[in-house]
DNA sequence: CCGCATCTGATTTTT
DNA sequence: TCAGATGCGG
């Protein structure tokens, strides 16, 4: 029953061949903390691996020393990591070392693993080994079905806001028989359990399993079966878990389950890096990791070989303003550098132009573009840079680029080979019984649909059955038969075709590709340009459950060859990537930190956007250029904002202030920039790096000279000193719709609508119809 | 069944 | 603003 997971051949020959090898040193230019992390084998390790230490290295080191020096079988190997990214990365890495070997380890993300688990032990808890990995898109049509049948209004109860509530529950190891609190979210319905329960028996009945249930069921299984547990537990020798820090409850609990035996788990991540709470990402996991794991060492990676010395000056003083860190404090031997540039503007039109303008000088320097970053808070705001570059003819690359298996067509041919495989897949069979369209109407599906919920069948096996009735019209009846007979000859045909051959058949048999191509449009050829491009993937798949798999668990695109461009992207995607030059925009309150996190009354929410400020800033090698602007055009509005309170917690000797800061009309502009303005540039040393950097080889273990100055920037170093609220505060007196208001500018007007946030829509006498911030209206006393 | 008007609401995103 | 969902009429 039990089978290992990757099998070995010759490599243990190999590694002894590589293990004996005199010149070969994969010990080479390491520093003393990296030498540690990489011989600490033996009992629990937490390596705390700040920005640009070099903790791939260290992995791909450790993981070098365990197979060539310890002579351990790569089976016995488990590398645990979060994306698929950094997955290929190590595999890279490593397969440079030990070469085929790479292939035995037991490599790869917490959902890819658990799915092979799973569909070994699938029978154990209550499904077939062939179930079907629903997505997100596949959740909620579930969900709306569950609501259906509960008789519950989506209104009250949207499915895509009830995926993520079952998605952090289960983040959280919370079964429906464990869920203890009623809690819902903001929402209301009256027995969220009952829906949670129904979903799950509707994801088992239709031998599905979402996301979380891969993490999920898999420790499930190892709770509820000593023996599958044992065997792994005695497979896995060596545990290693990149990115710790973004790991959740379920992971932790199934990491802590698989090294009860060995103990021997090496868990590298940071704490500062942490950027994924939102998403059920326990920080907590790494802060405790000492007790969770007695015994444990800790090892700092603190030497920093990536940016500047005032950069790490820099993005250490902002981080210091959390709590319940760990702590670190980089330091590096590299140059001071220049200062990080702090530039006010008067709008978002002028942030673009200005920061592009910037692109292309240093580009001018002979910087290349790929080497300079745009880094956003918001997605939205990629939107101006890229139009600007296009204008001026500057090549850019956006991330995450439109996901190749997101798009419609895809989906569409997907879900075909979906209902050839997985037979008891509704999701997929929905989602294709009227496309293309073959006049089954809503009608027809409800009857099919009752049927199956009746008698408890899949709606293809549903289908199969009822037109064999009458209780269809004639010409549906037809139609659904001759879609049965297709799949069962397509069926038949993928035990031996090849996954393009087959593929092929299904797109033409089924008049999609005529479908398409009576559509002469645009987008029509690009869809089936994409469909060819799919083809020409499927090539690369052995099996047709092979490209399922793959499908589910990879849904990144192949990256395109990089060419030479400026990237723009989100914070987020930018965690692990480096650059010489990075612009940060819209360091402005409300936008970064933005308004959800500022609302949030706890700390929580905030210090994760700090969190988020510090791996921005720890991009780049050379050059930092935040920029906030004064006014903004948002959401149908012109706001006015307020500098993110992120600039005055960095310290002023690093930062060259540039800008017109009289637009501000508010006391803002004065105090904010008061102790800025004239900072001579080159007066400035670093000193307490300078003297690690004197230091022969030992590390300075003294840092109080820097806790010093934290606590001074804490204390002393009030750069905001006015009243920062005048034009953001909001009303405490709500206006209401017909109202009579009156506006400096616009004059006599009649309030029509009321949004969130003090924002009204108001039909001024003369004016016309405006949208206005209600701090600039007052109302009309009425006599 | 589709197209157009109207309304609503608006992070971050991976698996 | 603007994209996505919804609802109504042909």
């Amino acid at each position: 029953m039990y089978k290992p997971l990757f099998r070995s051949s010759f490599v243990q020959t190999y590694l002894f061949c590589v293990g004996m090898c005199p010149q070969y040193n994969y010990l080479a230019g390491l520093n003393d903390d990296q030498l540690v992390a990489v011989e600490a084998l033996d009992g629990p390790v937490l390596v705390l691996a700040g920005a640009g230490t070099g903790k791939t290295r260290v992995l791909a080191s450790r993981l070098t020393r365990i197979l060539t020096v310890e002579k351990v079988d790569p089976r016995n190997v488990l590398a645990v990591t979060f994306t698929n990214k950094a997955a290929y990365e190590m595999k890279e890495r490593v397969s440079k070392i030990v070469g085929s070997a790479t292939k035995q380890i037991c490599l790869g993300t917490f959902h890819a693993l658990c799915s092979k688990i799973l569909r070994q032990h699938a029978d154990l808890i209550g499904l077939k080994s062939n179930f079907s990995i629903l997505d997100t898109d596949q959740q909620i049509s579930l969900i709306k079905q569950v609501l259906r049948d509960e008789n519950i209004e989506e209104k009250h109860c949207p499915a895509r806001a009830l995926v993520g509530i079952f998605q952090r529950w289960k983040d959280r190891g919370l079964t429906p028989d464990k869920l203890y609190s009623t809690k819902f979210g903001n929402i209301f319905v009256s027995n969220p359990k009952q829906i949670y329960q129904r979903y799950q028996d509707r994801l088992i009945n239709m031998n599905a399993v979402d996301f979380g249930d891969l993490i999920l069921h898999c420790l499930t299984l190892f709770q509820n079966n000593m023996y599958v547990l044992q065997q792994y537990q005695n497979q896995f020798r060596y545990i290693m878990v990149d990115e710790y820090q973004d790991t959740n409850l379920v992971q932790y609990l199934w990491l802590r389950l698989l090294a009860q035996n060995y103990k021997n788990i090496c868990c590298v991540g940071d704490d500062d890096q942490s950027i994924y709470a939102w998403r059920g990402a326990e920080i907590a996991n790494i802060i405790n990791f000492e007790n969770d794991f007695p015994g444990a060492k800790v090892v700092r990676l603190e030497q920093n070989y990536r940016s500047t010395s005032r950069i790490l000056a820099v993005a250490s003083s902002l981080i210091a303003y959390n709590k319940g860190r760990l702590g670190k404090i980089l330091w590096t031997r590299g140059d001071d550098g220049e200062q990080v540039i702090v530039r006010c503007v008067r709008d978002g039109y002028e942030e673009t132009r200005v920061i592009c303008e910037r692109i292309k000088h240093y580009h001018k320097t002979n910087v290349p573009l790929r080497e300079i970053a745009v880094l956003v808070r918001n997605g939205f705001q990629i939107r101006a840079f890229e139009e600007q570059l296009v204008t001026l003819g500057v090549p850019y690359k956006t991330t995450p680029a439109v996901r190749f298996y997101d798009s419609k067509e895809i989906r569409d041919v997907i879900s075909y080979l979906q209902v050839i495989s997985q037979p008891q897949n509704d999701l997929a069979f929905e989602r294709i019984i009227n496309v293309p369209a073959r006049r089954i109407g809503k009608s027809t599906e409800r009857i099919l649909f009752h049927y199956a919920r009746i008698n408890n069948i899949p709606l293809t096996i549903a289908a199969e059955h009822i037109v064999q009735d009458n209780v269809l019209k004639p010409a549906a009846r037809q139609t659904i038969s001759l879609l049965m007979k297709n799949f069962a000859r397509w069926r038949k045909a993928s035990e031996n075709d090849s996954l393009s051959k087959l593929t092929t058949k299904v797109i033409n048999e089924s008049g999609y590709i005529a479908f398409l191509q009576k559509d002469s449009s645009q987008e029509a050829l690009n869809r089936l340009d994409n469909i060819s491009e799919l083809l020409t993937t499927l090539e690369k798949f052995s099996s047709l459950d092979n490209f399922l798999e793959h499908i589910s668990l990879v849904m990144e695109g192949v990256d395109a060859i990089e060419f030479e461009q400026v990237s723009l992207m989100t914070l987020h995607a930018a965690k692990g990537l480096e650059f010489e030059v990075v612009f940060l925009p819209g360091w402005e309150e409300g936008i970064f930190p933005n308004q959800h996190a500022i609302d949030n009354k706890g700390v929580d929410a905030l210090e994760e956007e700090r969190r988020l400020a510090y791996v921005g800033l720890t991009r780049a090698r050379k050059h930092v250029e935040i920029v906030f602007a004064a006014n903004r055009y948002l959401q149908g509005f012109w706001q006015n904002a307020i500098p993110s309170r992120f600039i005055s917690e960095m310290p002023v000797e690093h930062l060259a202030m540039i800008g017109n800061f009289s637009s501000y009309n508010t006391n803002i502009s004065h105090c904010y920039f008061d102790d800025v303005r004239y900072i001579q540039k080159n007066k400035f040393r670093v000193s307490a790096l300078d003297s690690r950097k004197t230091a022969n080889n030992s590390i300075i273990r003294n840092t109080d000279y820097i806790y010093q100055k934290y606590d001074n920037i804490h204390t002393e170093n009030p750069k905001i000193k006015g009243d920062l609220s005048t034009n953001n505060s909001f009303r405490s007196d709500k206006f209401s719709v017909e109202e009579r208001v009156f506006h400096k500018k616009f004059g006599m007007g009649t309030v029509i609508k009321v949004y969130k946030r003090g924002k009204l829509e108001v039909l001024f006498d003369c004016e016309g119809n405006k949208k206005v911030v209600d701090t600039f209206v007052s109302r009309q006393k009425s006599t």
